[in-house]
DNA sequence: CTCCAAATTAAACAACGTTCAATTATTAGT
DNA sequence: ACTAATAATTGAACGTTGTTTAATTTGGAG
């Protein structure tokens, strides 16, 4: 089967997505580009589309990536943490940690969609869940009493609290300065939402 | 002076601003263009640019119209409420209620932002600042004696996590079902921060 | 009634995502 | 070794986007 270059389809899409993923980086979103990325690895727009169906799956593969990259970083230090609070406040101090280093990326997980009304492939579901799965089981872990609907509930609203912060701050959209950090702010979210489930 | 047709230019804003707005609100974001809303109004784009800056300008006003009638509707809807905790409360309710009744005009307010690095007009940093001060008037009139540093801290925080829920949740990144609700996530997070609030 | 200035349009531009026929390279079969 | 089949890659095309500009139309002032 007449393969032509160096590269397989699987290093191709490699290539593209990290390709793609340095462009937000350095360049952010906005003007990330079909044509910029296939040049930039060498090859044309249409390779591209031999290889993703179409702009938009480029974009969830380099998503999907970005997710297992920021959940590896976690996931590696909160290991070393003794006990469920820890790794709870590691956590979220690894997940402000990630999307501060990489805000373009870590916007796009959470900004980008499919084309109207086409469906989140389950996968990219499974991933998200992993964050709130972590958060869940650190809480059982806290109080092994408590039933699991009442675990995911309550890691689920601290979760997502921790992430509303963090989103507001990374777009600029909170004030920031003087005694204000998202870390402080962060903490008074975990402290509280801690507090009332041991407690209730 | 040549006025031509029967519209001032404070008149085709509006009316652009309305367009885009209702085309958003029934089609979406990504199918919005300057040419679809300057022809719905019966002009041209050409109008259109002599009337906004570009197509960001009109979004951000069309953004900043979104904040104010969702900040109108919170005022109205809390003014009848007895005491501070209620207010808060209610406040998070048609919060939620407008983000779910109008969720792509919410989300563009959050996800839209002007060409790189452009800073954001001081208009609409007051605007978003306005609900972030309601819900510290209400945590200030709760407790009194507290330093304003610290209310204002606190109103951050728990304003910022009932966003996270909100936003997560209406892009369907949040598990929801079952005994899961926007509304008792909410509930949850409030409980705690007003708990630790008060207790600390 | 004339003329100026403002409003409006139409056309053009480069760039975008996407498609596809044509071309090039590679392998499989004889 | 030669050919035929097959896959990879390209380049050009399409329609659409935001944006600019020259030309046109219009209404009011003198």
């Amino acid at each position: 089967m007449g393969r032509r270059s160096d590269h397989s389809r699987d290093e191709i899409r490699e290539m593209a997505i990290s390709a793609a993923a340095k462009h937000v980086e350095t360049e952010g979103y906005q003007s990330l580009t079909a044509r910029k990325v296939a040049s930039s690895i060498g090859y044309t727009v249409g390779t591209l589309y031999h290889v993703f169906r179409n702009f938009d799956d480029l974009i969830m593969h380099m998503n999907a990536q970005t997710i297992d990259e920021m959940a590896a970083l976690i996931q590696q230090k909160t290991r070393k943490k003794r006990n469920p609070e820890a790794r709870i406040r590691a956590m979220a101090e690894f997940y402000v940690q990630y999307a501060t280093d990489h805000p373009d990326r870590w916007r796009l997980v959470f900004e980008h969609e499919a084309p109207r009304g086409l469906p989140t492939p389950a996968q990219m579901k499974e991933r998200r869940d992993v964050m709130f799965e972590m958060v869940a089981g650190n809480l059982r872990d806290l109080s092994p009493e408590r039933i699991p609907q009442e675990v995911a509930h309550t890691a689920t609203a601290l979760w997502s609290g921790i992430h509303g912060i963090c989103i507001l701050a990374l777009t600029g959209k909170l004030y920031l300065g003087g005694a204000f950090s998202m870390v402080k702010l962060i903490d008074t979210l975990i402290d509280s939402v801690l507090n009332e489930f041991r407690t209730s």
